[in-house]
This record gives structure tokens, C-alpha cells and sequence, in this order.
RNA sequence: GGAGGGGUGCCCGAGUGGUUAAAGGGAGCAGACUGUAAAUCUGCCGGCGAUUGCCUACAAAGGUUCGAAUCCUUUCCCCUCCA
């Protein structure tokens, strides 16, 4: 069987490795305890998260045992990497909620019977620290000198860091030792923007244990112009299905764009990467068919085979015309009596959340961007009564591939 | 603690008394073209209401003025240099 450091790499999601050889070498001989931490920064994970979530199965099927930190304690402090300027706190209840709800997030995607996985918030030994104890055990071995030449600070130095963000990085090694005298977790992967505080750790560990562990990163999840993917118009892509309903999710992942259909079929699906390959080299119309196989791929990993194959027929039915069966598409229902009398359109756009306040929705039907079941509307006047129902459901879309349903109850 | 500089819309960034809902860029949205792609072109891009209207807005609160993002006062925050 492949050694899963070669899996991972292969799929393309290291970045950066401390060792690699030696950490093949540990993969391939042990099952080994790693971890991934977690900022409780929301109350659910996002699309970018999910590439960490990813190795986490990879890791886990090979045999390793994961331990997700949840950065309860850490979340406190506020990590100032890539940061330009600091972050707005977060209060104690924010952050303790947001964690519960990671928390369970996570145990959807990992595998917690018999050990086999943990997940664990740091706040369990970071916020009871004593401070003396802290500098004198641990801040010792920090140079300041050589955390200031770290690329992370460079930036802020400019803009200025506060002290509190400046032991981030302490906080962070400190966790690596506590999971390594805890748990013997040896490996720390991360996003590659953790590497300094990756490699913090892993210095801490030497000068108090004595004792070589590794660490890794990986690359972030960005479109082939280099920015961050997951990011639209009304946020991220949230994990969360009340976030974001399985059906954006397919369709966020079907309108991707077609140079950056391999990477992620590599990075955020299980299938073979001989398939993955041959998916990405199709060209024209055909690589739709990646795009169809990706979006559908990801939403089962995500939500489940049901709601993935309700997502593709949902979108399979708009898209070709065939206003059957858009079960899955997201929906609103509504009062019949409102319908008696008529509701506004413009009303109705901004309930179903299609548009974000009238105005836009004014500016919208201008524009002809809106439509009522495939049929363009120019009155911003426009009253919906029952009559505009066919069995009970009126599909509402925005744009070429926004679609709201409406169903009287 | 002292001296100086600064806080503008989602982000960057112009604007130093009126014609400024605020240049320009980026992001985003819609339209055209397409393959539910990219690139490109066009339009939009605070809210409410509608045929030229109203409200809210340039860190916060006051003030000067017919009129302020622009001037004054106080407060908060940030940066640079000195201690």
C-alpha cells in the first residue's frame, strides 16, 4: 500500500515539510498521533477548513490517529498571522459556543470510537496557566530576536502587533508539548501560514523533551489566481448545512472555474487520481462533467449521499429546463393568505433572501437579472398572488443560476 | 509621559468649506458572449420611496457656519520618533 505521505503529496496538498524522509519514514513504520488545530473564530467551519479535514481522513484511513484541537484557549489571544491588523476579541461565550459547535462538526468527518481519533480544546490547559510559571517554563526558550525576523511578524511589525498577539505563537508551541507529553503526538500539520508557529513548537518539544517531532503544511485552498476559494458575494461556504444548504455547496463547486478543476477534485475528493487526472485534462463542454462529478463528490463527503444526489438533481433539473423536482433547491414557505390579497415582488425577493434589500432587487429587475419560472420580469411592481402558483411552489431566480423556490403552506 | 502623523463606503485609496452618496482601483452583482467555465465588453454597486424626493453615512460626541468628510473642542483607537 502507498505510504499516505505519498497520497498526500501526490494530491498536492503539502506545501512544506520539516523532514520530509524522516516523516515518511515515521508514517510508514507507526501509527502516529498528529494533530491540526481549529480557531473557534465561527461557529462553523468553512470551506477552506475542509482541506485540513481532508488530511484528517486521509491520515485516519492510513491508519493514524488525529487529534483536532479545538483553539479554545488560544481564540483568546487571536492568532496575528496574515493578519494586517489585529482582530476583533471575541468574548468567552462567543468562543465556547463556536467550539461546541466545531467540536461536533469535526466528529462528523473523524472517526472518535476506541481512541481511534480525538478532538480536544486547548483552553483545557491554556487558560489556567499561571504566567510566572508560563515565562519561566516556556518563555525561556523563546528568542525574540528570532521570532521578530519570522515572515508572520514582518508584516505586522509594520502595522504594529500587540503583545497579546505576540505570544500567540508561544501558546501554539505550547499545545504541540502538552498533546506530545499528553497523547505522544508527534506530528503538527497546518495551513501553510502556521509554519512558524509549527516550527515553534516543534523546538519547544526538543528543548524540554529532548525529543524530534515533525511538522507539515499544506497548501490553502485558492483558485488558480491565487485567492482564497470559498469566499462569495453573501460569505463563505460554510460546512453548516443552515449555513450554506448542500445545494450552494454543489453549485459553488460546479461553477468552478476550469483551471482549478483538478486541484480540488485532488484536494477535496477520495477518487483515484488516475480519475482525477483524467477528469481535469478534459477540455470545453466536457470538463462539466468534472465540475458535475466534483460538486457531487464533495457534497457527499459533506452532507451525506442523499443530500448530494438531491443537490445534483436539483441543479440537473433547472439547468435543462425540466422544472420537475427541485426538491433540493433552497425554499422558503409562505402563508397562503398573504397570496390572496398579493405580495409585493420586490417584497418577496428580499423575504426569500434572494436579494439583499429592495433597492437591490429594484436595480436587479432593471437589469433583468430576475425571473419568475423562466420568465423575465421588467415590472418592479409586480404582484404575486396565487394565481402565479403551480401546485402550491413558484421558482424565483436571480441572475442565471440563483434559485429560490416559494411554497404556500 | 513628550513630539508628530493618521482614522473615509466590503477592501485599498483620493478628497482639506458648497455642484460629494463621496474620484480611482480591487472585490461583488446583473446583462451580452459562452460550456452553470475563463477572458472580454456594458451597466450596477448605502437604505427607503418613487418620474427629479427622503433618510443614513466619511472613528464617536458636541460646536462654528446659510452650508462640513473637510474648521474648532472633547473622547476613543492606530502609527512613527523620543523616554
Amino acid at each position: 500500500m502507498a505510504n499516505v505521505f505519498d497520497i498526500l503529496k501526490e494530491r498536492g496538498y503539502i506545501e512544506q515539510t520539516t523532514h520530509e524522509e524522516e516523516i515518511k519514514e515515521l508514517l510508514e513504520k507507526e501509527s502516529v498521533t498528529f494533530y491540526i488545530g481549529f480557531d473557534p473564530t465561527a461557529d462553523s467551519l468553512h470551506l477552506g477548513h475542509f482541506i485540513q479535514i481532508m488530511v484528517m481522513m486521509h491520515m485516519q484511513r492510513a491508519g493514524h490517529r488525529p487529534i483536532a484541537v479545538i483553539g479554545g484557549g488560544t481564540a483568546m489571544v487571536g492568532d496575528p498571522t496574515g493578519k494586517t491588523e489585529m482582530r476583533k476579541m471575541l468574548t468567552e461565550e462567543e468562543i465556547n459556543k463556536n467550539a461546541a459547535a466545531l467540536e461536533k462538526q469535526i466528529s462528523k468527518f473523524i472517526d472518535l470510537d476506541d481512541d481511534k481519533g480525538i478532538v480536544v480544546n486547548n483552553a483545557l490547559w491554556l487558560r489556567n496557566l499561571n504566567y510566572i510559571h508560563f515565562l519561566r517554563e516556556i518563555g525561556v526558550h523563546f528568542s525574540v530576536n528570532r521570532m521578530l525576523t519570522a515572515e508572520c511578524f514582518k508584516t505586522r511589525l509594520e502595522k504594529g502587533l500587540s503583545f497579546l498577539e505576540f505570544n500567540y505563537m508561544l501558546m501554539q508551541s505550547y499545545d504541540f508539548l502538552e498533546l506530545y507529553r499528553r497523547y505522544n503526538c508527534k506530528l503538527q500539520l497546518g495551513g501553510n501560514d502556521q509554519w512558524s508557529n509549527i516550527l515553534g513548537g516543534i523546538d519547544l518539544i526538543r528543548r524540554k523533551e529532548g525529543a524530534s517531532v515533525y511538522g507539515l503544511t499544506f497548501r490553502l485552498l485558492t483558485t488558480s489566481e491565487g485567492k482564497k476559494m470559498g469566499k462569495t458575494e453573501s460569505g463563505a461556504i460554510w460546512i453548516d448545512p443552515d449555513k450554506t444548504s448542500p445545494y450552494d455547496l454543489y453549485q459553488y463547486l460546479r461553477n468552478i472555474g476550469d483551471a482549478d478543476v483538478e486541484k480540488a477534485l485532488a484536494l477535496l475528493t477520495f477518487l483515484p487520481m488516475e480519475e482525477v487526472k483524467r477528469l481535469g485534462s478534459l477540455e470545453g463542454a466536457e470538463i462539466n462533467k468534472a465540475k458535475e462529478i466534483l460538486a457531487y463528490e464533495f457534497t457527499k463527503i459533506v452532507h451525506g449521499e442523499e443530500e448530494a444526489k438531491k443537490a445534483q438533481k436539483a441543479a440537473r433539473a433547472l439547468f435543462s429546463n425540466e422544472a420537475e423536482d427541485a426538491a433540493s433547491v433552497p425554499s422558503t414557505e409562505m402563508e397562503k393568505e398573504r397570496f390572496t390579497k398579493g405580495v409585493g415582488i420586490l417584497d418577496l425577493l428580499t423575504e426569500t433572501g434572494l436579494t439583499s434589500s429592495k433597492s437591490e432587487g429594484r436595480r436587479l429587475i432593471k437589469q433583468g437579472g430576475i425571473y419568475l419560472e423562466d420568465e423575465r420580469i421588467n415590472d418592479m411592481d409586480l404582484i404575486i398572488t396565487t394565481k402565479n402558483f403551480k401546485d402550491n411552489k413558484l421558482l424565483l431566480r436571480r441572475g442565471k443560476k440563483i434559485y429560490h423556490q416559494i411554497e404556500l403552506v
